[in-house]
DNA sequence: CCGACGTCCTGCTAGC
DNA sequence: TGCTAGCAGGACGTCG
């Protein structure tokens, strides 16, 4: 499930190979994304030129010349991949970009629909959308963050989920942060210390640092922009670990269920505070 | 105002 | 062996 380090991924993967490439065709059948792609969007599209992509919280955005821009979501199974055009068609597959010199194409993919794909004609109107939906990237969180939730009654692992307060977390790193912090998922906003913000962001940075370094976690289905899988899935503390022993004391690895989500932690390294 | 919870969606799998 | 219920969860709408 594409989180910040899956998604920052996929951008790398595809700065270089998308980077002057102009569309030449597009085919699709995403009208039943979660927000569909529109037809009309097709005619604005053929002949630009792909010229940045980039990313903010789980978001890619990606620019063109002379003029528009792709607001792109990964949601839950989504895949952007560039290559070759003669490579199979996988079922699921809502979007085609051709590109220019002809044998490659830009995919999205998305089994479950959770994701989305779409046309803007100005920035202005990405930037509002995100404005609103979205926190600082992590890397941009001061030492003492603890006031965007020391008023707060929800359990820490809600509020690292909420795309609000910090952009690009998801369930797999919050757990696994957490964890590195030394921090029970339970534990009230507002019972968090300065400290335990401070440690808590450390941790946040350290193992998105780390997975973004291993090209994110492949669970099911997430690949990288050129169709390679991650690699840390294999450094996970807590995340599925359930009822495995912690590496740090061999106490048995938990899970519950929290804000509606799987929330895997050690009972004996997380005690609540 | 805030937070909890249901919904969307498909594929895989545990369990009978 | 074959079927089905349950689970996976990001974003968003609704409800209390």
């Amino acid at each position: 499930m594409p989180e910040l380090p899956e998604v920052e991924t996929v951008v790398r993967d595809l700065r270089v190979p998308l980077m002057g490439r102009r569309i030449t065709a597009i085919r699709f059948s995403g009208e039943r994304l979660r927000r569909p792609w529109k037809r009309k969007w097709g005619s604005q599209l053929i002949g630009s030129t792909f010229s940045s992509i980039r990313r903010r919280g789980k978001w890619i955005i990606a620019d063109l010349k002379p003029s528009g821009h792709l607001l792109i979501h990964l949601g839950m199974t989504g895949q952007l991949t560039i290559g070759s055009a003669d490579s199979e068609l996988l079922n699921h597959t809502h979007v085609i970009f051709d590109l220019h010199r002809g044998d490659r194409q830009l995919r999205f993919r998305d089994v479950r629909r959770f994701g989305s794909i779409e046309y803007y004609p100005f920035l202005a109107g990405i930037e509002q959308v995100l404005e609103k939906k979205l926190g600082p990237e992590p890397w941009d969180l001061p030492v003492d963050w603890s006031d965007r939730f020391s008023n707060s009654s929800r359990c820490i692992k809600s509020i690292l989920l909420d795309q609000r307060v910090v952009a690009g977390v998801g369930n797999i790193y919050a757990d696994e942060a957490l964890f590195l912090a030394g921090i029970s998922p339970t534990t009230a906003g507002r019972r968090m210390s300065a400290t335990l913000a401070s440690r808590l962001r450390t941790a946040i940075l350290s193992v998105l640092d780390h997975a973004i370094e291993k090209r994110g976690s492949t669970i099911r289905d997430y690949i990288g922009g050129s169709g390679l899988q991650g690699g840390f899935q294999q450094e996970f503390r807590v995340y599925g670990r359930t009822g495995k022993p912690c590496d740090r004391c061999s106490v048995p690895i938990a899970c519950c269920r929290l804000a509606g989500r799987s929330t895997h932690y050690c009972p004996a390294c997380q005690r609540v505070t």
